[in-house]
DNA sequence: GAGATATTAGCACGACCGTTCGTGCTTTTT
DNA sequence: AAAAAGCACGAACGGTCGTGCTAATATCTC
């Protein structure tokens, strides 16, 4: 099973492998912005192949079949996704302002179209969520740690005594969460880029009401 | 052009064109339900004609074109949703209290899956949010009305002095969408209902903050 | 009744889909 | 130097897609 090879197994010297792999990359690069934009349904072997010069053979044997090409596909734009929103904000000391620069980073991910059709999992989750099958099973997955990173870091600015100790983080995270992908549609479908202003003050107004000091040092600039 | 006469024009006694109505709506009634589950694309003038045993020329006939009946999908889809979610606030008066109820009417018509593939608009706008055309059009209009309905009921919440007159009517529009919304995909990601309370706390969260009298009695059961 | 008109069926078309197969070519292993 | 492994290729498969034609079938007007 070829496709199996996508990620993991390094410390292979093999060049026949390591140009594989490269056209792989090429493959997934252009498929997940297809994806963001069309929808993973849109992704069609024959088309990534008259795109990128290949033979439609060539790059269905570099994936087995579609499914698993667009299960490749889906974790290259996790990677993406991680070293996007999460990259920046990595060295951040946990705490109030780390959720803030968190939804910030989110914001301007979403906003520079580091995926061409807005945030992939937006676009991608709306379109399998009702689908069981194992393209939901990931999505779902990947949905939950997102979740999770979000509701740990407000955790922790509960921690810090920041936010009050009463105040409940899974409210809290799913509001944030809200908020931030809200923005996203309605930014691409009128192509103005407001919704995320009034995205960013509505997460600050929610998390000012729900710190211990509401003029603390967290919300100036 | 068969197409145009898809809605409006009424008072024809002509049993031909009658027939033919009937056949529409028989086919946007099978094409709602597929494309709240998968989409736009994936409605197929070949899959109708065989779940419903017609011809695939009749149904294409009815149509005149894919993107007419994708249009006129989203034209059906738009009555069933004013139906289920605008119907049953339309006799309440202006206030806070229709605010709410007009939320928590959302949150039924999603719960309920009115639409099999719960938000028929949630799974199509982010289909079409970023790709230019005749459908992104037609659902930036919805949208827009919607969003323009849901600031309208703040806007007279303000009026009859029950939110705070200085309250940003946008912002709590802005808001009180994104909560709905975001329910809906992780309610049918996980199949799992808690989503949707955790929505309507948040709601209720949000118009408190925003009310002149928090303990008022817009908020008892 | 006859004739006009609108809806449906039947059929064929070209294009694209995912997939399979056999075959070179290059690299790694022995 | 010989053998094995892995990638990419071109050709072909059975299917489905949207879309045109033409004929058959209802319904209305007279």
């Amino acid at each position: 099973m070829a496709g199996s090879t996508t990620d993991g197994r390094a410390s292979t010297t093999d060049g026949r492998v390591l140009r594989g792999e490269e056209t792989r990359r090429t493959v997934l690069r252009r498929a997940v912005g297809i994806a963001s934009v069309e929808g993973l349904d849109a992704l069609s072997i024959g088309r990534l192949a008259t795109d990128l010069g290949l033979s439609k053979s060539g790059v269905f044997a570099g994936f087995g079949s579609k499914e698993e090409l667009q299960l490749a596909t889906v974790r290259a734009a996790r990677r993406i996704f991680a070293d996007a929103v999460l990259g920046p904000v990595r060295e951040e000391p946990p705490g109030l302002r780390k959720v803030r620069l968190l939804c910030e980073s989110w914001l301007a991910y979403s906003r520079a179209r580091v995926f061409p059709g807005g945030c992939f999992f937006y676009e991608v989750n709306a379109e399998y969520d009702a689908r069981p099958g194992p393209l939901r099973d990931v999505l779902a997955a990947n949905w939950r740690e997102w979740h999770a990173t979000v509701l740990g870091l407000v955790a922790e600015a509960i921690g810090t005594g920041e936010l009050r100790p009463d105040a409940d983080p899974e409210d809290i995270a799913f509001t944030l969460i809200a908020l931030l992908e809200n923005a996203n549609p309605q930014a691409l479908l009128f192509d103005d880029d407001t919704p995320y202003d009034r995205a960013h003050r509505a997460v600050l107004r929610r998390l000012r009401s729900d710190a211990t000091d509401p003029d603390g040092p967290a919300f100036a600039p």
